[in-house]
DNA sequence: CGCGTTTGACCGGCGC
DNA sequence: GCGCCGGTCAAACGCG
């Protein structure tokens, strides 16, 4: 899993999510590292497993694009101004730290992502989302330009 | 009280 | 076919 294949969507205007940090952090030093992963292959979880009497019922797969961002900070959790529920954490081979996973708690958005350290260095946190938003975003993170015009964004792994 | 986290169990896919 | 592995569920707990 530590293979995304990193690109950046040059020729359109992505809109990263905000990335935020508490008062106390500073992300000044931190980098991000932009993925998109399109069409990848997320087995789309059979979304309610308990079916009473409708067991024939099959979800649909669906295979919302992914997006891969690694962020140098202290911290892990960022707060990109939406709402998190977690949902599951699991050990990850090759790392001694947990990968959380987070799904978005606003009705009908069922945007995933999941947050990891590197192995390599604990520095790093990866971060990816799964899906997009369709809503906006409730917490006012105004300074949200202020941090993303402190971060450097490469177009490639490095 | 309401909502978010924790944590072990569980499930489906895949490799051997 | 079996066992590993990554991802999800859900009950209990914690905190504001």
């Amino acid at each position: 899993m530590e293979n995304y294949p990193i690109l950046f969507p040059s020729s359109t205007s992505f809109h990263p999510p905000r990335l935020s940090l508490s008062p106390s952090d500073r992300i000044s030093n931190s980098q991000v590292f932009l993925g998109l992963q399109d069409e990848s292959n997320v087995p789309a979880s059979h979304a309610s497993r308990e079916n009473e009497g409708n067991p024939s019922k099959k979800e649909k797969k669906v295979r919302k694009p992914r997006y891969a961002f690694r962020t140098r900070s202290q911290i892990d959790i960022l707060d990109d101004g939406y709402r998190w529920r977690k949902y599951g954490q699991k050990a990850v081979k090759n790392s001694r730290f947990p990968r959380s996973y987070y799904r978005c708690t606003h009705q009908g958005c069922d945007v995933k992502k999941q947050v990891q350290r590197m192995c390599m260095d604990e520095s790093i946190v990866m971060t990816t989302y799964e899906g997009v938003h369709s809503h906006p975003v409730e917490k006012p993170s105004d300074n949200f330009e202020d941090i993303l015009n402190q971060m450097q964004i490469y177009s490639s792994f490095q």
